[in-house]
DNA sequence: CGTGGCGTTGATTAACCTCAAATGTGGTGG
DNA sequence: CCACCACATTTGAGGTTAATCAACGCCACG
């Protein structure tokens, strides 16, 4: 399992691991010290469901640990993922109540939460957290269009080498160097998320895995383990031209 | 064609029709009167490309009449609209040059534009700005995130038939009225431009088009002109559950 | 009257889905 | 440590959807 050892107790906004990346990054030390005053944490477990499509939220929160996943449903049933939470991810929308989506925690999950009323108005007196929120807001948007790409065009087998170096380059960002040569990439996701992810079936995800792997393009230890042995061969399997982030 | 009748002479923010709606819209007379001073206007003609992926782009700007197609391509060709900007919608970044997706004029364009340092200044300095841009960034996300749920999970027909629904809704928008009834849906898009946006190909478009007709859930006037006896049908067949706008 | 852009329709194929069964894996309690 | 269970994953066979390849019709325009 992906158990993380999560602190029960509050944080100090000076040694939170998301400080220089979270929505109060560009915040000044009388800035932080406010928002150490009204923010407070929340804990999920794997699984669990941490607001549902269509009700209200009465919080905004960012992501400190962990990982969770944006998924719209049909009535029907069939899902789709819209989006992925990782550390310093922002959840919530100022001048909104409800969600769109309903968002999950893959992993275990530490949130630094505001309740909705005063981020609003934070949002309003502190120039650094709406501009960073714009900024955050504008990456969301341009990875979203990048996964329409993916969604409308691309080939079952390029969308799991994509999806590869997305979770490759995550990686990479947490520890600053670029991916190259030979990589390794930690799945939290089982093979149904990234279904849904893709807009695949289960079995397709499975099968192209599977190919990938009989092709020398990655090796598998263990279900949720992958190795890149050539990072290079991957960009070229997922079609990637290297624009985005 | 889709001909309009585009003032060439520079407009009063005051007589302009997207005053309200546009990321001036919570400007007081003051701040209008600065962004007068800044603004200048170009117009594209039908087919024009506004802006190259991976190029700069040395202004930002809001549609003022017309309509203009975001889309990215894979080396190959595939291509992949991947957003639709109409009157009051927002193009560019600030904070950054280059711009991620190629932009072209649908139909003819007139863009109320700011060169890109000073509008960077003025975000910093009019917060009613940064606020809409926030408010309509959040907006696109969310546009962006139901597009991902029909491309990575309806069906052909059920994509032709959420198309028609934005594409009715955003015209009532206009007129304040929700769809409802006997509906007319003008198709600004040709075939393969609606292949793009909806990860098909023309052919497909065609075809749904066409049995979408002989079920009587749509009328075609001429290529370019539908007309929707039922509103709700047409919901049905899109498996729209009206959560979003 | 030809020409080019756009759209429709038909036949065939390929990619992916569906249904079904077998296998692997990690966690639990005896 | 092992047996067992629940669940995730793999693999196979066959069906469906939409893509591909190809031909033709409809205009608008020179």
């Amino acid at each position: 399992m992906n158990q993380q050892v999560i602190p029960n107790l509050s944080i100090h906004c000076g040694d939170c691991p998301i400080r220089h990346r979270a929505i109060c990054a560009r915040c000044d030390s009388d800035e932080i010290a406010k928002l150490d005053q009204m923010k407070y944490y929340r804990s999920f477990e794997a699984g669990q469901t941490i607001a549902w499509a269509g009700d209200p939220l009465e919080f905004v929160a960012s992501v400190v640990f962990g990982t969770a996943k944006l998924t719209r449903t049909l009535e029907d049933g069939r899902t789709q993922m819209v989006g992925m939470l990782l550390p310093s991810d922002f959840l919530g929308r100022p001048g909104r109540s409800t969600v769109g989506y309903t968002v999950t925690a893959v992993t275990d999950v530490l949130m630094c939460c505001f309740r909705r009323k005063p981020f609003e108005g934070l949002v309003q007196t502190m120039p650094h957290v709406a501009e960073t929120l714009l900024d955050k807001t504008m990456d969301e948007l341009e990875a979203a269009r990048e996964w329409m790409l993916l969604l409308g065009r691309k080939t079952a087998r390029e969308k799991i080498a994509s999806l590869l170096v997305i979770l490759a380059r995550r990686e990479a960002e947490l520890s600053v160097k670029k991916p190259e040569g030979r990589v390794h990439v930690d799945l939290v996701l089982t093979r149904e998320a990234m279904a849904d992810y893709l807009g695949l079936t289960l079995e397709t995800v499975s099968r192209q895995f599977s190919a990938l792997k009989k092709d020398g393009v990655i090796d598998l230890d263990g279900n949720r383990h992958v190795t890149v042995p050539d990072f290079d061969r991957l960009l070229d399997e997922a079609q990637d031209d290297g624009v985005m982030g």
